[in-house]
DNA sequence: AATGAAACTCATGAAGT
DNA sequence: ACTTCATGAGTTTCATT
């Protein structure tokens, strides 16, 4: 049940989501509509959770944390158990920045923010010792990024 | 060179990477300062480049793409004119939310959205159409999605 | 459902400690 | 460098079309 959203709304997405500073004002006059009109559909948008949060992205650099790691862990599928705690397991680790569950040999796909490879292991040592459910698993190394985010296409001509 | 950063600093862009909303004046009865400091410092922070942007987060499944595809793109690494084209080609494909190139066998790692199956097959035929230099590429589904997200741990005691 | 205006909240800037 | 106070910008609500 994706709700309806007309151009206008996907103007503001388009707009929100790389900036969600703009003011009602500035969106209305880019997309065509009155400032108030702009703002309750910003409202119904949050309301519906179409927009989900605003947030605002740290660059990881400026802070010590220069290291990305694309981690690969296979876990036993087995004990659904410690599967749950797992979960819990990577939820409350904030070095851990998104993780999916994905098709292949009971795998995970960790990406992992660090401030060195001691800082990095350390977490993965944790990781193996605190969850007796962990097979392996295999580290990439992010040599370069070339793009980050969540932005989501909403034009409806785009794949 | 990453900038000083004091416990004002990190209590401040805890919250803003949650919530980059909260007002200035709520910040600082949490942290413990006045609004007009908070202020000064979020400023400042934007200005140093600490806090990158302020976006809106969409959900993806609420505009109809709930598909999250990560793939491994394995490239020829020789061609090194047509590697700045296939990176600008990433830039632009709004379907390619994450990209980053690894340590391994030239090898990509992609985090995409797609409406369905169907507009993921579409995208990588063009992907691969278009881009002479891509060898071969593997594709995982997302299951389940676990977190999301850039948020960067700003505490001096995480790993 | 959009507009325009009013009330209000919040951010910004200045002066003082 | 933080705090308080004053100003201005932006958001929210309401009455109207």
């Amino acid at each position: 049940m994706p709700m309806e959203l007309d151009k206008f709304d996907r103007g503001i997405l388009a707009i929100l989501q790389r900036d969600a500073r703009r003011s009602a004002e500035l969106i209305g006059t880019a997309i065509g509509l009155s400032a108030s009109a702009v703002q309750r559909r910003i409202a119904r948008l949050r309301e519906e959770g179409v927009i989900a949060a605003e947030v605002a992205i740290v660059d990881s650099r400026a802070i010590g944390r220069p290291l990305t790691l694309i981690v690969d862990v296979e876990v036993e599928r087995e004990r659904s158990e410690l599967l749950v705690s797992l979960k819990q397991w990577i939820a409350a680790e904030p070095a851990i920045q998104e993780a999916w569950y994905v098709t292949g040999e009971g795998d995970y796909v960790l990406i992992v923010t660090a401030r060195d490879v001691d800082g990095y292991d350390a977490l993965m040592r944790k990781l193996i010792a605190e969850n007796a459910n962990v097979r392996r698993f295999q580290t990439r190394v992010a040599l370069g990024t070339l793009k980050r985010g969540q932005l989501v296409p909403v034009e409806p001509t785009s794949e």
